[in-house]
DNA sequence: GCAACTTTGTGCACACGTTCACAAGCGTCT
DNA sequence: AGACGCTTGTGAACGTGTGCACAAAGTTGC
């Protein structure tokens, strides 16, 4: 299955729940694209490679494709997750509800502040980042999520991965490296935030060209 | 210049700003390429979109390329920065330093929630919702943090439009739909989180089919 | 000044992802 | 039963992105 397949399933997967709280039985690839943002013929090519789950004349059945999507994406066990790094975004991540409902379950609170220690947060305590191992041994953690400052971001990916985690969620702004065979997906805010610029600026600069070439124009006119 | 390398420049320049604290003055792109974890032959196709700014047989100027990029991303300007909604992430991201450091000021905090109003959060006052028209006008705002629940986010959006924002950076799990000419970029947590759980059944599932087939592979010996 | 070495910038081939367009299949209506 | 309308699933064309490989261009050493 294709990369970019996958990082759409769950956007789907949304697409879908919220029709079926609104009690929608059967969607058509049309429906189901246009509420999940894509083209209809790039929805039916991702749900093909799940299967041939649709009718057609009719459509898709809406639970029954919620399932397969699911299930595909490995949703029907739950994921047991470690947060490391309890700062602002920390804090954010661990009382985030979006996770629970989705299967993921924060099972660990990690930092390496020892004043932090003991701390309550979302109903769990803040342990040290010295039980980093026990605590993914025990708890049989595949998941870390790291929000720690970006100087910390390699060491504690190293500790993750020696420990057995095989999944990272990077929110530092660091490039790490991890070995072969570990997931490493990176969420960076403001390198969001610059390529929005990057297009705010062509906008501005787009204006101004045509400006410039309105005066090129005008100039022309007066000396032609 | 392609997309995907405007997606990549804040990378490089994180990259040449690590390098630039540490004394270095110059940088092969095989060295910087490494830093940056990318392919030498993409960084070097990448910065050829910028111009001509290696010099053969030495490498780039570490300064001098920094600047570049600054330029072409727009960040030699600062941009007045409007997040909207207050909860947990939104906090985070006010507090965030990384924005601030890289040209982002954070100009207005927003809420729709009465009981938050006048609270002070990283220095700026939690200001009403209502006044969203206002502020954005007043303060010269382009770009908007979407950090509401998704219910809110579609007319969260609309408003940022109409008050004049042409860049959104969306937080909230809800697809939002925004008319031509307006940049929208989402960030989704629990989405990356799919991903990687994804990746990690597979690679289970992987193991139990390598199984699978070695059980085929004995049965297949003991029966022959 | 020239040869040897290093590194950039880029043409080219290939892989990946997207979109169009349409045949195949299902339901409905007469 | 057969014709008709609708929607899926997919082959094929297209566009974008990646990576190799090498000529061009610079530096260093003698």
């Amino acid at each position: 299955m294709p990369e970019a397949t996958v990082a759409r399933l769950p956007l789907y997967l949304r697409a879908l729940t919220t029709l079926a709280e609104r009690g929608v039985a059967t969607v058509s690839s049309e429906e189901l694209a246009a509420s999940a943002g894509v083209n209809s013929a790039k929805l039916r090519k991702d749900l093909s490679y799940l299967g041939s789950y649709g009718t057609r004349g009719v459509g898709y059945e809406v639970d029954f494709l919620r399932h397969q999507i699911t299930r595909e994406i490995g949703l029907t066990q739950d994921w047991a997750v470690v947060i490391v790094g309890i700062g602002n975004l920390g804090h954010a991540l661990a009382n985030y509800g979006g996770f629970a409902s989705r299967g993921f379950r924060i099972a660990a609170l990690v930092d390496a502040d020892p004043t932090r220690l003991g701390e309550e947060v979302a109903g769990l305590n803040v342990r040290s980042a010295d039980d980093l191992e026990q605590i993914v041994h025990d708890l049989g953690i595949a998941i870390g999520v790291v929000a720690t400052p970006a100087r910390a971001a390699q060491l504690v990916c190293d500790r993750l991965v020696a420990a057995g985690v095989t999944s990272i969620l990077n929110f530092a702004p660091a490039i790490v490296q991890v070995p072969e065979g570990v997931d490493l997906r990176k969420v960076d805010l403001s390198t969001e935030l610059q390529i929005l610029a990057y297009h705010e600026q062509r906008k501005n600069g787009a204006a101004l060209a045509l400006t410039a070439e309105q005066a090129a124009e005008l100039a022309e006119a007066v000396n032609g």
